[in-house]
DNA sequence: TAGATTGTTAATCGATTAACAATC
DNA sequence: TAGATTGTTAATCGATTAACAATC
């Protein structure tokens, strides 16, 4: 039989699996040719082809001996899997730098992922316009999740104000946090939460200068 | 004995137990207190208590039973694991809008992370200030980075142009990337690369919310 | 056909969890 | 002292790697 149990349709995937099919995602999106294989998939990206055909072998699509895998086959499954195909609409809170970037940032719209509005809580920056958005107060919030039928909020706010952000959002039913305020928040069980927070990626980079240093 | 082989005096952590500490490291600053239980930490974190003592087994710092681990301590042992006190020179590549955001980021001092220099190709922004930098043409990127023995460069460029401004860094002899590109850069061995892409995270996102909606 | 590459099972490896003695 | 919490060993769990039959 192929695959292992599923849950409601969904197959259980391993976390380090998951972590390497958006891998497989992104690097597809460079493939050239008709097929790719293991070994060319393995080799770019620094492990094992084993790896890979494990990893491949949750999904429907199947490879070709001799042959590989058809690129476009495995692209349109992990669009599904990712459901990047599908429109989610998103509210930014926070309207310094960081959130600025954001709203202006083109890539989203090929993951399906729709920037609705841009909130702030300085009535100076209130009215303002950050790319073709006019930032609202925070009073807003609740009636724009509604009207627009927003599913994740993004706290771009500093991380004094970043649990009294997302309990905002809670509230409104939001269901998904993207935090780029460095620290741990805490929500409903049925909230999730992916941490953006790029001091943590710093303590790696500055580990590893380190590391490096101490040992020539 | 405490701990596990070294190697030239660093300790091999488990990649998982690294991770961690990151976590434990930015949640120590918020704590309060002189004195900080596994049970405290595992329980902000959502993980098991024995696994937090077993991290922290790695390290020098020792708890005291019935009381815990002394925070200022096990801030202490952490910065140096992570060599935050030490200055680390930077330079960023792409005067885009990521690129100024991140030049202008205020929380990089703590860190002992200094941006020296921001570069960019396009004429049009070369002179022009990102925060009280001058954007420098990328001729210039050998002489400043042996002036101010810049350590890391960060890419902030089009994902078609990162590849060739790895290759430039690595010309200039600097050892650590931190790439916001969205894509595999290839480099020599000694050299490493930390990658931040965003997009990644938003597969994350866009699955989770999928298989939600999926199963009610 | 012969050779190459997949898919899958079994073996290995490594990380987490459980258990509990040590000790403040 | 009694109770709570650590540190560490052993047991369990899960992921990776190796091996190899299936097959294009």
């Amino acid at each position: 039989m192929k695959g292992n149990s599923k849950n409601e349709g969904f197959m259980m995937l391993p976390k380090p699996t998951f972590e390497r099919l958006k891998l497989y995602h992104r690097l597809l999106l460079d493939v050239e040719g008709e097929y790719v294989s293991s070994e060319t998939i393995a080799k770019l990206l620094g492990i094992q082809p084993e790896q890979v055909r494990k990893d491949l072998s949750y999904l429907k699509t199947m490879g070709k001996p001799k042959i590989g895998y058809k690129v476009e086959e495995l692209k349109k499954e992990l669009d599904e899997l990712f459901g990047i195909k599908r429109k989610t609409a998103v509210v930014i809170v926070g309207a310094g730098r960081l959130g600025s970037a954001l709203a202006n940032y083109q890539g989203f719209a090929k993951y399906g992922i729709e920037i609705v509005a841009i909130f702030d809580k300085d009535p100076e920056k209130i009215g303002q316009f950050v790319s073709d958005l006019m930032v609202l107060p925070l009073k807003d919030l609740n009636r724009v999740v509604r009207r627009f039928n927003v599913e994740i909020g993004v706290i771009c706010v500093p991380k004094e104000s970043a649990q009294e952000v997302a309990n905002l959002l809670v509230a409104c039913g939001i269901k998904g946090i993207w935090n780029f305020a460095p620290i741990e928040l805490e929500v409903p069980e049925d909230v999730l939460v992916v941490n953006e927070d790029i001091t943590q990626s710093l303590l790696t980079l500055k580990h590893l200068l380190n590391r490096r240093r101490n040992k020539n």
